[in-house]
DNA sequence: CGTTAAAATTAGTCTTAACTAAAAATAGCT
DNA sequence: AGCTATTTTTAGTTAAGACTAATTTTAACG
């Protein structure tokens, strides 16, 4: 196992490259809020273990081998969000912020054992695929909640698990994965109006973005 | 709160005073597999801390704030070797090794909902006792299992949680908390011969030493 | 195209907590 | 008491991973 520092540089960086970000000194700094240098030096290293490729002034992508690495810390992460608010009934809020503590403290053993107790799931309570134990991701051909057009009703997949506020906030309006709502009005400047369970709301532009639906029609209701 | 390694040694220092066994240098480097220059070392560190008032050669005691932050370690400690016993069916022989790692990364709140989910126990699932959370342990005034003479009805109270492989080899002999025995013969050279659920066994006197009991008559049955 | 702002890297420092090797203190034994 | 073995401490290194300040590279803009 890597160092804690390492599986956190290794998590975020996956975080990044899965939204089709760019894993940049400066966003990373930001996200593990430490400086710039202290990303640059962290780089060198990751990329003298062949955990990424560095590309100087440019940023680092995943090996194959920090792929792996980086698979099995979300493994742990997402395994331990749901088992937080499944089991201990952990606010979908917080779990984030303790998964990343537990995370690098979860032994194989432990690992198996939660994934039984959980009944084997396959998303975290925010909606994001958990990693199989050998590795694999399943794909996620989503769409943002601010690209859609008016009048279509979809379902949330997914929801960015980053600001424990908005999370609370969405929460409010119950706007969990498997939530249907509907597209009222799409406007990149006003943002995007919804209904959700009969009531109205509108979301931002940055909030909207952040919401990963898919359409009705496209999903087989059991 | 503190470090992980201050944490590993305020947990160690606590658990040698909790059986009145000083807290030495090489005592110390032995039980976290360390050397002796690095045990002095923290000393020196955790005295400047006043955790603990150290006198050169002799060893180290922890002072009142030592103990108060040993106690939050240990009441982390026993807790979660609680939680992963009952909840996810973890072998008592395997909860101390995991719990040396989770204890470190608990927040107050987890912590409180692991006492709930739990019951707000008293004993871990080595018999050894829960620190309340304002930091007050009971007493045992309890024997060893090499104390005892023949004849004399026991029930166990406690086993030594540090030998994965002993604590298997009790599991199998049933030789849990709660469970009475009676004690055949006490030698301290052959060792402590008793009978449990029917069955005699032998127990050489390191082990013996390191299982506490309680009289029969001295506990209300109910 | 040249100037400037932003981003990234380099160089050097600091803290934590290990380590080895050498020196000092204590304890045990005749 | 005096010698010896053990224990402890001291002194000096090392590695990880952060930091600041200075420098270099890239991007942006008139
Ligand atoms: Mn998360
Ligand atoms: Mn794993
Ligand atoms: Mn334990
Ligand atoms: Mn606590």
């Amino acid at each position: 196992m890597h160092t804690q520092a390492i599986e956190d540089y290794l998590r975020e960086i996956y975080a990044l490259q899965e939204r089709d970000e760019r894993a940049t000194t400066s966003t990373l700094a930001a996200r593990l809020d430490v400086t710039a240098a202290s990303v640059t030096n962290m780089f060198k290293k990751l990329a003298a273990l062949n955990l990424v490729l560095h590309e100087p002034y440019k940023g680092v992508t995943l090996t194959p081998a920090g792929l792996k690495a980086a698979l099995e810390v979300v493994r742990h992460h997402r395994l331990i969000e749901l088992y937080l608010a499944e089991a201990l009934g952990v606010p979908w809020d917080q779990v984030h912020d303790e998964a990343e503590k537990w995370e690098h403290v979860l032994s194989e053993d432990m690992e198996d054992r939660i994934d039984a107790a959980l009944g084997y799931p396959t998303t975290s309570p925010h909606g994001a695929p958990i990693p199989t134990r050998d590795g694999t991701v399943a794909d996620r051909p989503y769409r943002s909640l601010n690209e859609l057009e008016p009048g279509q009703t979809v379902e949330i997949i997914e929801v960015s698990d980053r600001d424990p506020a908005l999370l609370r906030y969405l929460g409010e309006l119950g706007l969990y994965p498997r939530a249907r709502l509907e597209i009222v009005s799409n406007n990149p400047y006003r943002g995007t109006v919804l209904r959700v369970n009969g009531v109205e709301c509108t979301l931002g532009c940055d909030v909207a973005r952040h919401i990963f639906v898919e359409s009705v029609s496209d999903i087989p209701r059991e």
